[in-house]
RNA sequence: CGGGGCGUAGCUCAGCCUGGCUAGAGCGCGUGCUUUGGGAGCACGAGGUCGCACGUUCGAAUCGUGUCGCCCCGACCA
C-alpha cells in the first residue's frame, strides 16, 4: 500500500524552494522544458493564466488611451547600433539571423546556403525600441502627431545562459508599450501612469503587493534616463522585478531622429517612453501564492473559479449526479464575479475521485465542489477552498450558489493579505553594515535556508557598495517613490544620503 | 567563457569498476477483475539500435579514442 505524502509537492518550500517551484509547475501542468535549449512549452493551464493577465492589462492600456500594433520580429543590426548604451546592454544576448536559405550539406543534413548570406544580419528582437523608434521617426512630423501611445503583445529573445521556467527563458512573451510625447513632463507623466497601472494590476488582479520605485543608475534600462519598477516579495523572501516603466528622455529620439515642429515652428526632438511586463509574472504569481500542495491562483486570474467533481458508482447514480452538477454549473454561470460570469468546469473523467481531486488542488482552482449521491439527496454540495488548509464541508446547494461570488472575493482578498503579511514580517530598516551583512548571510552557507527579506537602507551608489552587494549576493531593488525620506548616512561609505533604498536578494 | 557531472524504456534511474546467457527496477501507459466521498489493489501486457562513430576483443551498455547533446556551479541578465 503506497503511503500518501503529507503534501502534494515534494520537496516543500522550506526544504528546497527552487526545486519546489519546479515541481509546482510540473504538478499544475503549467509548462515544461522544450526541445529547444532555454525555451519552454507553455501548456494550456499556464497559457490560460497568461491570457487572463493579458486581458486584464490590455483593458487597462485601452482605458488609458493606448492602442495595440505589431512590429517585426527581426531588427536590422544597424538599428541596434544607434544608441550606444542600448547596444552595450543587449549585444551580448542577441540571436542573429545571417542566412535566408538552407541547402543539403551533402551528408543527408542541411546547412545555411553560403550564397544566401544576408548583406546585413538581422537580430531577433530582444526589445523593440529601435525598430519602433525608426518607424515613429517617419510618423512624427508635427506636434499635432503627438502623442503616440502604442502597445504590442509579442515574443522576444534574449539569449540567456541560465534559464528558469517563466522567470528567465531565452524566448518569452510580453507586452511592450512605446510612446512619443512633445514634452518631457508629458512623457514623465506617461511613465509614472504606467507604473501606477502595473502596480494596480499586480495588487488587485494578481493579489501580489508591490513596491513602486526608481532603479539606481546601475540597474537602469540601457538607454533610459529613468527606470521605474514594481518589486514584489516571493515566499523565499527574495524580490522579483515584476514590471518596468522607462522614461527614455530624448536619448532614443536623438539616436533615431524622432523630430517634430512645435507650435512655434521650431524643430525639436520628441520624448519617448517604453514599458513592459512579461510571462515572468506567471512565475511571480506562482511564488507569491502557492503552497506545499501546489499552485494557488488568485480568482481574478484563475482559468476556472470552480471545479465540480461528480462522484458515483452505478449508472443510475451517474445520471442523477451529473444532472445535478450540470444544473449547479448553469446556476453558477448566472452569477458574476469580477464583472464576468463565474467560470465553472465539470470534471467527469473516469478516474478515481481522490486522484482527480488532488489534480485540481495542484492546479490551484479556488473552489472545489464534490457532488455525490448523498449530496443529491440532501440538496447540498461538499465544498473546499484552495486558499485554506481546512477540510471541506457540506453546504446547502442554494447557499453555495448565492455565496460563490463572495467567496471568490474573499479568497482574492485573503491571498493579498497573506502576501502583504509575509512581506511586512520580512521587511526591516538597517542602519549599519554589520547588521546588513548578518541579514543577508544564511546560517548554512552550503545549503542556504530561507533568509533575509527587504532591507530599507541609506545608501550612495559607489564601487564599495557594488562590491559588498556582490559578495552578499544582494541587490538594490529600487528607491521607493512612496514613504518618508529622512536624511541619513550611507551604510557602505558613511556619506550623507537623502533617501533609503530597498535592498534584497533577487531573481 | 572557466570548473564539475550525465547520456540505458515515455519519466527517474540501477547495471559499467572486475567484458559473457534473452539488459533490469520503480513510476507512467494498456487490458481485465475488485474498488471508488482526499493520492487504490491484484493479475497480465506493450514499450530499448544502452547518445553517435571508430577501435580493442572470440564476445562491448561495460574497456580505449574521438564526437555530439544535455544538466549543475560561477561571470551577465525581465
Amino acid at each position: 500500500m503506497a503511503q500518501a505524502p503529507k503534501t502534494a509537492i515534494t520537496p516543500t518550500r522550506s526544504e528546497n524552494y527552487p526545486e519546489w517551484y519546479q515541481q509546482v509547475i510540473k504538478a499544475a501542468d503549467l509548462a515544461e522544458t522544450s526541445d529547444v535549449r532555454g525555451c519552454m512549452v507553455i501548456k494550456p493551464w499556464g497559457y490560460a493564466i497568461w491570457e487572463n493577465i493579458q486581458k486584464k492589462l490590455d483593458a487597462r492600456f485601452k482605458a488609458t488611451g493606448h492602442e495595440n500594433a505589431y512590429f517585426p520580429l527581426f531588427i536590422p543590426m544597424s538599428f541596434l547600433e544607434k544608441e550606444a548604451e542600448h547596444v552595450e546592454g543587449f549585444a551580448k544576448e542577441c540571436a542573429v539571423v545571417t542566412h535566408h536559405r538552407l541547402e543539403p550539406d551533402g551528408e543527408g543534413g542541411l546547412r545555411p546556403a553560403p550564397a544566401a548570406q544576408l548583406e546585413e544580419p538581422l537580430i531577433v528582437r530582444p526589445t523593440s525600441e529601435t525598430i519602433i523608434g525608426a518607424t515613429f521617426a517617419r510618423w512624427v512630423q508635427s506636434y499635432r502627431d503627438l502623442p503616440i501611445l502604442l502597445n504590442q503583445w509579442a515574443n522576444v529573445v534574449r539569449w540567456e545562459l541560465r534559464t528558469r521556467m517563466f522567470l528567465r527563458t531565452a524566448e518569452f512573451l510580453w507586452q511592450e508599450g512605446h510612446t512619443v510625447h512633445a514634452t518631457s513632463d508629458e512623457a514623465m507623466e506617461e511613465t509614472r501612469q504606467i507604473l501606477d497601472l502595473y502596480a494596480d494590476f499586480a495588487e488587485n488582479d494578481m493579489a501580489m503587493p508591490v513596491i513602486k520605485g526608481e532603479k539606481t543608475s546601475g540597474e537602469r534600462f540601457p538607454g533610459a534616463v529613468h527606470t521605474y519598477s514594481i518589486e514584489a516579495m516571493m515566499q523565499d523572501r527574495k524580490a522579483l522585478q515584476a514590471g518596468t516603466s522607462h522614461f527614455l528622455g530624448q536619448n532614443f529620439a536623438k539616436a533615431q531622429e524622432i523630430k517634430f515642429q512645435d507650435q512655434e515652428g521650431q524643430l525639436a526632438y520628441a520624448w519617448t517612453t517604453s514599458w513592459g511586463v512579461s510571462t515572468r509574472l506567471v512565475g511571480g504569481l506562482i511564488m507569491t501564492h502557492s503552497d506545499d500542495d501546489g499552485l494557488i491562483v488568485p480568482p481574478r486570474l484563475a482559468p476556472a473559479h470552480v471545479v465540480i467533481l461528480p462522484m458515483y458508482k452505478s449508472d443510475d447514480e451517474r445520471a442523477s449526479v451529473l444532472a445535478t452538477c450540470q444544473k449547479l454549473k448553469t446556476e453558477l454561470e448566472a452569477e458574476r464575479f469580477d464583472e464576468e460570469p463565474i467560470r465553472v468546469r465539470i470534471d467527469d473523467r473516469d478516474i478515481r475521485g481522490g486522484e482527480k481531486s488532488w489534480q485540481w488542488v495542484k492546479k490551484g482552482v479556488p473552489l472545489r465542489v464534490t457532488i455525490g449521491p448523498r449530496d443529491v439527496a440532501d440538496d447540498a454540495v461538499f465544498l473546499a477552498r484552495r486558499d485554506s488548509s481546512e477540510k471541506g464541508q457540506g453546504v446547502p446547494h442554494r447557499e453555495f450558489v448565492a455565496r460563490a461570488a463572495d467567496m471568490l472575493r474573499e479568497i482574492q482578498q485573503h491571498l493579498f493579505d497573506r502576501a502583504a503579511t509575509l512581506r511586512a514580517d520580512n521587511t526591516t530598516q538597517i542602519d549599519n553594515l554589520a547588521d546588513f551583512e548578518a541579514y543577508f548571510t544564511p546560517q548554512d552557507a552550503k545549503n542556504p535556508e530561507i533568509h533575509g527579506g527587504l532591507a530599507y537602507c541609506h545608501f550612495v551608489e559607489s564601487a564599495t557598495m557594488d562590491q559588498k552587494l556582490k559578495d552578499l549576493k544582494a541587490t538594490v531593488r529600487c528607491v521607493p517613490l512612496e514613504g518618508d525620506d529622512e536624511p541619513g548616512k550611507c551604510i557602505f561609505t558613511g556619506q550623507p544620503s537623502v533617501k533609503r533604498g530597498v535592498f534584497a536578494k533577487a531573481y
